[in-house]
DNA sequence: CAGATAAGATGATATATATAATCTTTATTT
DNA sequence: AAATAAAGATTATATATATCATCTTATCTG
């Protein structure tokens, strides 16, 4: 049945959200349209209502679940300062709560390697999710304006890299080193 | 029909190495069974001769990936040394055509975000897989025996993630410029 | 308020999936 | 050489998939 302007916002928003922590727990070709209806309550024929094709929710997913995390960087920012905020970004995203659950963590671990197969457009959100953060990395570091790009970088590489080897490394003590060292590493890098 | 113990053994290390290509290419849910055998030259039917399920096919493929990069590195350490070893892998790792060619290429970042979602018997064939590849870049650094293990994970950590971050970025300037920093970050890792 | 419009539900289609049963053909064993 | 065993082919099953057509029912518009 027909719902108010409104209630059909609502639920477009909501399609969405549910579908930017299900790709992050699930991957791409692991969510499945009927699946992320039904969890908004909905039924699957109206999903062509709301988008032209499962690429494209993907891709405005992609764009949700990277709008999410950089609004909550940039109010910590705000509030804290942009260099307490970035430490405490870092110990976030190395923590073991990071690893445990992807489904409100950083995309590019968690579904960085489906993307790369996926079309264009879908890439395209992508790119402009990691740019953003990279800046808001780089804004964060104390070092030379020169180097912060270039030391964003290395930071936001290092971070994945780590979270992404210790998801895929059970949950076993080498899971936990991994972490472990990527934290010390990152600290290094920061403070110097 | 039935084949000589030789073709099936044939048939079966066949059926392996394809996987192992075709999950860097694809992913974990993007290869089928049937995909698979029909790429070996045979038809599904015959696949649960061969293994119990897609299940072990996959943890089979994944030790088989892991084992194919490490016999060549060990071959290579070998041949020029640790250290050259090292420093050929890492500009092997963090070149265009390992980001535009997953399919021979390191599991981590390939599928390391699939098999952290994947059943234990898998994720404990790609532990086994991370334990020895970090034990042979640690091999090869340079620095002192205490640090090694620390800076081997350092070193991945960051390969892996500026594979993974690159090939989301899609083929534009961005990917580029993850990959040129992670050859600088790496190489000032390895020679400190 | 009446009619148009459209969101969502229901149902259908076509394809893909992992797995299992059965059949065929051949290698192996006796 | 006959009997057996088994690898792979064929076929079947049950489920899942993305997408589309149609129907219902409510909102919006004139």
């Amino acid at each position: 049945m027909r719902v108010s302007k409104q209630t059909m916002e609502r639920h477009h928003k909501e399609i969405i959200a549910i579908a930017s922590t299900m790709l992050r727990e699930r991957g791409v070709l692991g969510v499945g349209v009927a699946d992320v209806m039904q969890a908004a309550g909905l039924t699957h024929g109206g999903f062509y209502r709301h988008f032209a094709s499962k690429e494209a929710l993907i891709a405005e997913a992609t764009s949700a679940a990277f709008a999410e995390i950089l609004d909550g960087l940039e109010k910590a920012a705000a509030r804290k300062g942009a260099t307490a905020a970035l430490e405490d970004y870092i110990s976030g995203y190395l923590s073991q709560r990071h690893v445990d659950q992807p489904s409100r963590g950083c995309p590019i671990p968690a579904f960085g390697a489906d993307a790369g197969r996926e079309s264009a457009s879908i890439r395209a959100e992508f790119e402009a999710g990691v740019d953003r953060l990279l800046a808001w990395i780089a804004a964060g570091l104390r070092c030379a304006e020169a180097e912060r790009t270039a030391k964003a970088i290395e930071l936001l590489s290092l971070m994945v890299g780590a979270v992404v080897t210790a998801r895929a490394s059970g949950d076993q003590a080498l899971s936990k080193k991994i972490l472990a060292q990527g934290r010390r590493s990152a600290g290094n890098l920061v403070s110097v």
